[in-house]
RNA sequence: GGCGAGGUAGCUCAGUUGGUUAGAGCGCAGGAUUCAUAACCCUGAGGUCACGGGUUCAACUCCCGUCCUCGCUACCA
């Protein structure tokens, strides 16, 4: 349960996966957020860690390294590079950006599975999983490509085909090739260590169910689903060679399984950290008086809510999260984010694009955070809320302050005398404006939260409206110098509460203002700048932003075939060429041109179509995945290509003769084969 | 199909335990102003709160059903 007051606080958040540049979606969800909060509690002088590093081990890497013929340390160590930078760059304010590949790392990680397994807390299954022969390895699910079962994509990867993006296990794949050696693999049985889930359904229902029921509702929902559903004993442990070694006897050449492994980052990092600062990392994981906060995507909260705090739980040192704010996703210009089709804005290509503005970014990414349902960004609402409100009612309210002080005063803060009704009703809103930023951090509410600051500064261009100082500054020059004081305090309140959600410009502002950063304590007092100290020449905070720029990004978007700039790494090419066959192989298909005379959905089912097909020599039923694509209406009386004699298979009840074969184009849409010309139905493709 | 999350002004979103004329920002229209990055400030138009039932003195808010979007999951040979 949530206490009300602690000590300090670890927040973690997610850890990338070294296998790729970071981009938008990333930030939005996670990162952004995550340091906002942080930044806010250190302002108020909590003793904070914050946490999070490379994700380093995992099969994805070692396909890569193995396509590019490099080590997967290689590969790693670019990501890693690449990704840390770019964070710098941009102002994520890590306590430590560490990695999974250090010592720290696989000594916390192998001590904490040792502890488990002398506990018997992990069960231990044999079964019998695929095996390359010729290079005598164990296969990851990742490393068997064969026919999807479900889709007939030939190239589906042993965990999931990439297609129709269905889950699989490597049993299911027809045709089962190993991507090392070419050859088919065997089965071959292997013992491995357990999570048993299953055991801890009470616990996780009290736990979760009943103790937090506070958490966002797309976490709530998504774990009494997980537990409703009934929990699985998950596999810690892999046949393969990257990873944190299984440290016991009998356990040579088996890894922990990266989930098992990557969340205990947050721990070793934590323990690097220490060591570096001078600090004793069990506070910041085993003390009760400790908050651990988990900065999520939607896609990781059965990892954090879930397995991970029963692997701490029964570990039995550590404490368990407070809360999992869990973000759900970004999409782009109306698109969801696509790293293999190029559709994202990278961060180190923004850092690039636009220098300097990486307060800009922060703001729309928390305006327009996908806090409670997916979101849209685009290039034009950026462009929008850079312009609207960032210039013209921040950037610009700050600017007038300066330039009337420099103007009137020669840059010296003028006293204040009297105050008028006007100047309390100011003076009344500034007092709570913290308590209402603060609120609304406290619950996670970041977009609110941002509201709520912006506002700020609304209410200081409104003063100047009413208080018209440019026209009292000829009859009562007097009654100026308050009210340019007032609009001096309120623009050093804005430097104070910004400071989380746009660091460099708050920055700038103290700069411009003449005085150290000062902390969060002190927002809300109007007695933040002394009368006669000198402010400096203003300078613009926030530029305006060009239709050109943005019919730029926007472009440069739309050219979808454009690789990856910046990545020396080439990326995996969309399918390789499969093994050598030789004619007879061929032969044995028999493949032709048929019409579709029927066509219907099959009740019950959301992908097939029921087609029944002429194909010269029969009508035959043919069940097809692409309900999705087509009406069954429009594709009565096409022409299509037909394998014939593909084993009948029974689905949803029917019985589907033959596969019909069909393209997907660049957007993911499928096409049909279909004849140039029309022919006789049951002319043969050869 | 099952489960989860959403469906509120043109756009992006708030609406706390059901309570008087449903809010904000942007955009749009009009006005005022000139200290300011032609920015600011004021006013206004715009919503059968997805749809249909029900509970209630009262429902955007609770219950039932339907439709749509997103995610997970099952059938995509």
């Amino acid at each position: 349960m949530t206490k009300n007051h602690y000590k300090r606080y670890t927040i973690t958040s997610a850890l990338p996966y070294a296998n790729g540049p970071i981009h938008i979606g990333h930030l939005a969800g996670v990162y952004v957020p995550a340091d906002i909060y942080v930044r806010y509690l250190r302002a108020k002088g909590m003793d904070v860690v914050f946490v999070c590093g490379s994700d380093e081990h995992g099969v994805p890497i070692t396909i890569r390294a193995k396509k590019e013929g490099k080590a997967p340390q290689e590969v790693a160590d670019f990501y890693h590079a690449m990704i840390k930078k770019s964070f710098e760059d941009f102002g994520i304010s890590f306590d430590i950006y560490a990695r999974t590949t250090h010592p720290i790392h696989h000594k916390t990680a192998s001590d904490f599975f040792v502890k488990l397994n002398e506990k018997s807390s992990l069960i231990t299954i044999e079964s019998e999983q695929y095996f390359d022969t010729e290079h005598n390895e164990f296969l990851a699910d990742r490393y068997i490509q064969g026919t999807c079962p479900k889709c007939g994509q030939a190239d589906a990867y042993g965990d999931q085909c990439e297609k129709c993006g269905s889950t699989l296990s490597p049993s299911e794949l027809i045709n089962p090739r190993s991507m090392i050696s070419g050859s088919k693999p065997v089965l071959k049985k292997t013992t491995h260590w357990y999570l048993p889930l299953d055991q801890y359904e009470p616990w996780l229902r009290q736990w979760i169910l009943e103790e937090h029921k506070e958490w966002k509702p797309n976490v709530y929902g998504q774990c009494k689903s997980w537990i409703d559903q009934g929990l699985q004993p998950r596999a810690v442990t892999r046949d393969l060679d990257w990873g944190v070694p299984v440290p016991v006897k009998g356990a040579e050449g088996k890894v922990l399984y990266v989930w098992f492994d990557a969340p205990i980052g947050y721990i070793s990092a934590t323990k690097e950290w220490a060591q570096k600062a001078g600090k004793d990392w069990e506070l910041y994981w085993k003390d009760d008086d400790t908050r651990l906060i988990h900065f999520i995507g939607k896609d990781n909260i059965v990892f954090h809510c879930i397995i991970f705090p029963s692997m701490l739980r029964e570990h039995g040192e550590y404490i368990l999260p407070d809360n999992v704010p869990a973000n759900e996703f970004l999409n782009l210009e109306g698109n969801k984010i696509s790293t293999s089709r190029n559709w994202a804005v990278w961060l180190h290509e923004y850092l690039e694009d636009f220098p300097g503005k990486q307060d800009v970014l922060r703001y729309v990414l928390c305006a327009n955070a996908p806090e409670a349902k997916d979101n849209d960004f685009t290039w034009k609402d950026f462009q929008a809320k850079n312009n609207n409100e960032l210039v013209a009612i921040f950037g610009n309210f700050v600017n007038r302050v300066l330039v009337l002080i420099q103007k009137y005063y020669d840059g010296a803060i003028p006293e204040k005398g009297d105050l008028n009704p006007l100047d309390q009703e100011l003076i009344s809103f500034l007092k709570e404006a913290p308590k209402t930023v603060e609120k609304s951090l406290e619950a996670f509410r970041f977009r609110e939260a941002l509201a709520n600051f912006i506002e700020i500064a609304r209410k200081g261009n409104k003063y100047l409206a009413d208080s018209e100082p440019w026209k009292l500054i000829k009859e009562n020059p007097e009654r100026v110098k308050t009210i340019l004081n007032l609009a001096a305090q309120v623009v050093a309140n804005l430097a104070i509460m910004g400071e989380p959600f746009l660091p460099r410009t708050s920055g700038k502002i103290y700069k411009a203002l003449g005085i150290l950063p000062l902390s969060w304590g002190n927002a809300g007092s109007i007695d933040l700048l002394n009368p006669g100290n000198k402010i400096m020449e203003p300078e613009l905070l926030f530029a305006k932003i060009e239709d050109a720029e943005i019919a730029k990004q926007i472009a440069k978007l739309k050219s979808t075939d454009a690789p990856v700039e910046n990545v020396s790494i080439e990326k995996i090419p969309v399918q390789s060429m499969k093994e050598l066959i030789n004619y007879d192989d061929f032969a044995k298909m028999d493949i032709r041109i048929g019409t579709i005379i029927q066509a219907e959905r099959v009740e019950n089912s959301n992908k097939l179509l029921k087609l029944l097909i002429d194909t010269g020599i029969d009508q035959r039923t043919i069940l097809s995945g692409i309900a999705k694509y087509f009406k069954p209406e429009d594709i009565i009386g096409k022409q299509v290509t037909v394998l014939l004699n593909l084993a009948p298979r029974k689905m949803m009840g029917l019985e589907s003769q033959g596969m019909v074969l069909l393209a997907e184009n660049q957007d993911g849409n499928l096409i049909f084969v279909t004849p140039e010309q029309g022919v006789a139905n049951g002319s043969a493709v050869n």
